[in-house]
DNA sequence: TCTTGTTGTATGTTATAATGCACATATGTA
DNA sequence: TACATATGTGCATTATAACATACAACAAGA
């Protein structure tokens, strides 16, 4: 089940509540029936766009107030609590922490890259931009054939619509956070 | 097909073809298979919450990029091209010109009462108001108790949460356009 | 207590969303 | 021409959204 159904299953019985309504009413009103409607408050189901129009224009909201979430206040993340993303034979792992959020724009990865690994980064579009903090090992970023070198404690940023690829040259694997930021 | 579907649809080939991807990339990108974008971009289909959320990410945009239509210059609307919704043995018609659209508030619906006909309205939510434009014949309006009289080319505004009803007491049947607005 | 009605849930069926694969149509290359 | 690669569409299958109906839990009266 997705989370973002998550979401509308708690807007709809909320703003149901708010107006002590029966998911008879609302079914009257929306035109969707009400054993549906109780699949999509309990998270059951994973409706249709047009079943969730009918619900907006039912209830007479926006279709935006359906589909937001509320921001939690605290979230923790870890790479144990995420499926890795490997490549060069397992030598780079990236961890999804908080995979992209329309509203924010922006993605964070954990990054690691075993010694004596050099990976070529998929081509971004433009506008799009990259900041790396580095906290183990030392990091050697190639942008358009020019070496950086990126020690702990650092933090690169770039054009990421250049063609970019990280080498660890070190003896040890080099550890950092990988932050994407999308244009608005 | 629910006209949403189409905006989608739109939505999605623009974005696709502004990017000049393939529909096997944008596949790639998000995780629905190419069939299925292909239909959501021939509006052959309904896709649900989940397949669009997918979309939206694959395609790093919000979720509103996707489901905001271009709003039309011209947009014509008879009694004839809609389905009537008839009440007291058919002496009550409303035709549905333009239903409620969330991002504006409103709805607009023509209105036919025949002679010694007494319509009670549906009770509105706090903050509605209600616009009748009289075209033909003498409308009525009871509100709590009040009687008003509205003579054609005239219009009343009222708030439409008090108890009201729509009477025609004359010989002819009585035309009108109603439109509602719902508080944002 | 026995209705009577109202609520939300569970079930079986139908409609259709979503997939995978095969196909047709280019477009370029040897 | 023959071959290869990439693109979008058609089709059969599977998964599941949506519905209609019946059911269970609870409440308010009579």
């Amino acid at each position: 089940m997705h989370p973002i159904n998550i979401s509308i299953s708690k807007n709809v019985l909320r703003i149901r509540k708010d107006r002590k309504l029966s998911l008879d009413q609302v079914a009257e009103l929306s035109g969707v029936s009400k054993a549906m409607l109780g699949q999509i408050e309990r998270g059951e189901t994973n409706p249709t766009i047009t079943t969730l129009w009918k619900i907006a224009n039912g209830l007479r909201i926006s279709f935006s107030s359906l589909i937001k979430e509320e921001s939690a206040l605290v979230t923790i993340m870890s790479k144990e609590s995420v499926v890795a993303l490997t490549e060069d034979e397992g030598k780079y792992r990236v961890y999804p922490l908080f995979p992209f959020d329309p509203k924010k724009q922006f993605e964070m990865y954990a990054m690691e890259i075993d010694p004596q690994c050099c990976h070529e980064s998929e081509p971004h579009h433009e506008g799009v931009e990259e900041y790396i903090s580095v906290t183990e090992g030392t990091l050697e970023l190639l942008i358009e054939q020019e070496l950086f070198i990126v020690n702990p404690g650092s933090t690169i940023h770039f054009q990421a619509e250049k063609p970019h690829a990280y080498r660890n040259s070190g003896e040890s694997t080099v550890k950092c956070m990988l932050t994407v930021h999308y244009p608005g």
